[in-house]
DNA sequence: ACTACGATCCAA
DNA sequence: TGGATCGTAGTA
């Protein structure tokens, strides 16, 4: 089956690793050993020179990982009962990342996976996992090498749930899916 | 110390 | 459309 995608992947500008990790299978092993595979199908990019990026303000306690080199996740707690999950890219020093919005399951018996908070409950992805290295299975997080998705198969739009830099097109997501998290 | 708010989700 | 729910960051 597919290999681990590796570091120099990631290291790369936002806007071509979000684009380039639709298609590619999220690959998480439970605390109770139990393994899901899905495709990811919806993504959100996000970079320090935008204000919608946590990383805009520059370095606290609570984003310092969106400042780190790609290939590590950023895991984050949100409206008081959720978490999302986010794929570290380009440099060390600029944050940036993709937001993970949606995933097709073909392995493991999971369901709610169609939105950010949905997926981490369902993967029980949670800040445990903030930092972790991607890279290699034995976080318990890595991402597996697909078939590139072509460009006419892949919709822009303007990103969800944000109030600043509304108007930038880095939502993408494959088109015609059906776990999209919203239209 | 105090306050406002958030890259969401779900019920109604 | 509004409520749940609380860590974080900004202000004092």
């Amino acid at each position: 089956m597919g290999k681990i995608i590796k570091k120099e992947f990631y290291e790369k500008d936002t806007l071509t690793v979000a684009k380039n990790l639709l298609g590619k299978i999220l690959c998480r092993k439970m605390p109770n050993g139990e393994i899901y595979k899905g495709k990811i199908i919806e993504v959100e990019a996000y970079t320090q020179d935008e204000p919608s990026c946590h990383g805009f303000g520059g370095v606290t306690k609570r984003n310092s990982v969106m400042f780190q080199s790609g290939g590590v996740a950023y895991v984050y707690f949100t409206y008081g009962m959720y978490h999302c999950l986010n794929i570290i890219t380009d440099k060390e020093g600029f944050a940036s990342g993709v937001l993970i919005r949606a995933t097709e399951p073909f392995e493991g018996n999971f369901k709610n996976t169609n939105g950010p908070a949905k997926l981490c409950r369902e993967l029980n992805i949670t800040k445990e996992l903030n930092g972790c290295d991607i890279c290699n299975e034995t976080s318990g997080l890595w991402i597996e090498t697909a078939r590139k998705i072509p460009a006419e198969e892949i919709v822009a739009t303007e990103r969800i749930g944000i109030k600043k830099a509304v108007e930038l097109p880095w939502r993408f997501y494959i088109k015609n899916n059906k776990f999209v998290s919203k239209k």
